[in-house]
DNA sequence: ATTATAATTGCAACCGGATTGCAAGTAACT
DNA sequence: AGTTACTTGCAATCCGGTTGCAATTATAAT
């Protein structure tokens, strides 16, 4: 949140505590999706990058890779874009918290404030449900009517 | 279930009664989608009905025009492809059920049989959520634990 | 500080799903 | 049967995602 280096820094020793070189490439993914709240597909990171000139093969690999190390999780919101979000530190757990995404203008919006519950109802479960990576939830926001 | 005519006459008759033309690819499509239970691909589609060589083109439009026209529900259940079902002609409600889907064997489920519960907590609420279309939930399935 | 080495990058190309412009073909009304 | 607006087939394009490979570089060892 203060001074540039700082960030760095912190960036640069999450990647390591994962095994990932820190290489500037990285760094700079990592301190985006920490700037932002929201998560970002690969475009809008390498958007967001191009004054610094990365390929877009390089930060696909970037995202994957940090995904994959456990430094980003990667969401499927259903508009066959995926999506990065900088991981809680907190939480190993699998699932956070849900997302919302208009069907109209495509707003996203994750929904830390709200709980959901599932609960089995009548009549026979078919399989059991295992572990929950993710929940979305999409339709029209109160905007779009 | 019956015979081909009873089935095509019954397509024909669902595409005019949506103001849609009853031609060959519409019809086609139409049969294939309520002789299969699970929602299918356009890409499904096109190699289910290979044999009458349709373009491509053609069926996504069909489908497209089709789910415009309230025949088909068009589901983004989080693989970055889009899927058609035969919409049950007695829901005109916006949201039936939630989707399971495994992000290991890819399975996919229909939660008829469980409830979920969105309540908000704490904390001030950002927008309106609106009207809800899709709940999706991703994980691992029992099977793959 | 220099070197060795394995990880990473940039480039260029490719893949599949989605989407479109346009000329030719056809369903449906008269 | 004739007219016309709607559909189709074709070819091309767009976009997100993905890969092989040679050049580059972060890190560990010297």
């Amino acid at each position: 949140m203060n001074g540039t280096e700082t960030d760095t820094a912190w960036a640069k020793q999450a990647l390591r505590d994962v095994t990932l070189r820190a290489t500037a490439a990285r760094v700079a993914v990592l301190k985006l999706l920490a700037s932002k709240g929201v998560p970002m597909s690969h475009s809008e990171v390498v958007e967001s990058l191009a004054e610094f000139g990365f390929d877009q093969s390089t930060l696909f690999r970037c995202l994957n890779e940090m995904a994959h190390a456990g430094l980003l999780s990667r969401l499927d919101l259903g508009d066959h874009t995926r999506r990065f979000e900088l991981k809680k530190s907190s939480d190993e757990a699998e699932f956070t918290h849900a997302h919302f995404m208009c069907v109209d203008c495509g707003e996203l919006q994750c929904m830390d404030d709200y709980s959901l519950q599932i609960t089995p109802s009548r009549g026979p479960r078919r399989n059991n449900l295992g572990t929950i990576t993710e929940i979305m939830i999409r339709g029209h926001c109160g905007q779009c009517n």
